[in-house]
DNA sequence: TATTGTTATACTCTATAACTATA
DNA sequence: TATAGTTATAGAGTATAACAATA
């Protein structure tokens, strides 16, 4: 038993708790390190009126112009059925456009609008400021390393 | 413009995705991360009816007896009203109870029972498994590392 | 006045099933 | 048959407001 631990019915009466059983686990610090960027992003994109999976989706679409929904399922995560509204979302913006696929006539690949360039590349430099905000207590190197490291967790 | 870059209204008809963009920010990989590990910790829990909250508020009541919901809302970071059904929940399993504060007659400490302390010790083995199966990829340096460097974002 | 715990409520995110048009 | 996109719906998770009891 660690020299912090508290004996029973102590803690209600003491400001300081034992959190080192639960941050023994990766998972609960990727996790909280995880909410801590997402929030500071969130704040930082509400001006721009963007969400985490609306900056993906808008930059996944710049980056492969003509993406089809499916596809962006796939690297979002998210059910086909749960990308209509996002989607729709966008076109009513009109910062991306439907034009039918070339050779499937079920399909409709997904454009930027010159509205949705000129805002995809104001919010990547703000989600890039986020990202340094988030780790500032960081040098680039622990950055990339950190970046290196989880890539090997996710892909 | 990187040579994986896609021209125009081609992304549709090739099967692979131009993903750097996106990935050069580091909340992306964070978030991914989180989530692939989160999916597999669920899935590992999932035969102990433990959820990812309801094991870190068993693991923070085992560690400090007598701890209050208030006390419990700022760790987990969860509104008090949220926490409500989540404690529920548990008296029902009767793996936690309820004893009066002390010294605060508003207050309720809480406590594991006997079962909640052998099912806690079995829940603690499982987390420690899925957090060493969802980083299978890293060796027990990077681990050490990770966690430092998530600490130094989130607290 | 402020805080603990609670109820009610709403909004977001996510998951499943069923449907249509096309392949 | 299988897939792309859509609708409807239900379950989590999360947020705010209002309240009773106690400090």
């Amino acid at each position: 038993m660690p020299a912090t631990r508290k004996t029973a019915a102590e803690a209600a009466t003491t400001d300081t708790l034992d959190t080192g059983g639960i941050e023994g686990f990766i998972g609960y610090s990727v996790r909280r390190a995880s909410l801590a960027i997402i929030e500071n992003f969130i704040r930082r994109m509400a001006p721009l009126e963007l969400r985490p999976v609306s900056f993906t989706l808008l930059t996944l679409v710049g980056d492969n112009p003509g993406i089809t929904s499916s596809q962006l399922c796939v690297q979002l995560g998210i059910q086909s059925s749960n990308l209509v509204a996002l989607v729709k979302q966008l076109l009513d913006r009109e910062l991306i456009a439907r034009r039918p696929h070339p050779k499937d006539g079920r399909a409709m690949g997904l454009h930027l609008t010159p509205a949705g360039r000129t805002l995809l590349k104001k919010a990547s430099e703000v989600a890039h400021q986020a990202d340094l905000e988030a780790t500032g207590r960081l040098t680039e190197a622990e950055r990339q390393t950190l970046v290196r490291l989880l890539k090997k967790i996710y892909l």
